[in-house]
DNA sequence: TATAAAATCTATCAACTTAGTATACTTTTG
DNA sequence: CAAAAGTATACTAAGTTGATAGATTTTATA
């Protein structure tokens, strides 16, 4: 399970991505559309600031804005960032790597190398899915959805 | 992360999947082996005993005994008795499902899409691995091992 | 039949994480 | 200057995880 805090984040930005019109979004716009709570999604958006990911306007008129284009975004980045590890094992984290203390040898586990291969699977399609493809995605959806309702 | 739980469980049970020579082990004898703490691991082989895949007999000469084969053993079944959800979101669960409170509508939400695919992907490859496999990687990967030695 | 070996049961605990709240502050614009 | 907005710091409540302790029950065997 992803944590709230990354859902929330993933969320905030679909809301931004989608607000090209727009020039910003107040932490209270996002938090009122999207059912965050206004606190917690303060500290959410100031770390995808210190991230480099969005910016912000302080005072009247201002709010967060995108920094880097949607399709630059990949889900791994937000997820390694804000919940760490991908791997369901320490011993197999590309980028939290830390030893089993109860292993005796490592390159010979069977467990370490099965959850190696879950690990490539479960990377393979995170690391290829970027925000815009979540927006499209969604895009896509609400057609089918009205296209299904006029057919049902 | 899978918990330390589920990860002593499978050590566990590849341990005794291993022992075929031998009837049972005492908790003692994989506490030991496998490095896990006993009184932890003692509730988990209680665990695995009341799902049906060890056994157990009290007293001298007793200890845990496989009661179903290392082939039937499916890593979908360990994770989700002990972990529970495999998914990285309650809306996407098979076998956990819960709506997202803070979400308006599911079925058109590209979050939830986008993590339907990282589950299908992990979730292929961990409901084709068995506890048999686990033994067989870790027989290939020693005997490898040992080669590499012999060569380098 | 006493004893030791083994599993079982019940309870408890400390540390950590998560989700969220509270309060006070600073910056900007009209 | 006042209101709107983001920033900073601290705190808390609840739940989970990993682990320990102590007492009890069952069984083999000397």
């Amino acid at each position: 399970m992803i944590s709230k805090r990354t859902k929330y984040a993933i969320k905030a930005l679909v809301a931004l991505a989608k607000n090209k019109d727009k020039k910003s979004m107040t932490i209270m716009e996002i938090a009122q559309q999207e059912n965050i709570p206004k606190k917690f999604l303060e500290a959410i958006l100031l770390d995808m600031r210190k991230q480099g990911i969005l910016s912000s306007k302080i005072g009247i008129g201002g709010g967060y804005y995108m920094l880097k284009q949607p399709s630059e975004i990949v889900l791994t980045q937000l997820m390694r960032t804000i919940d760490g590890p991908i791997a369901m094992l320490p011993c197999v984290s590309l980028n939290f790597y830390e030893r089993c203390e109860d292993c005796t040898d490592e390159v010979t586990c069977g467990i370490r190398d099965a959850f190696a291969q879950v690990r490539d699977a479960s990377l393979k399609v995170m690391s290829e899915t970027t925000l815009e493809d979540i927006v499209k995605r969604e895009e896509r959806l609400k057609v089918s959805k009205s296209k299904g309702k006029k057919q049902g």
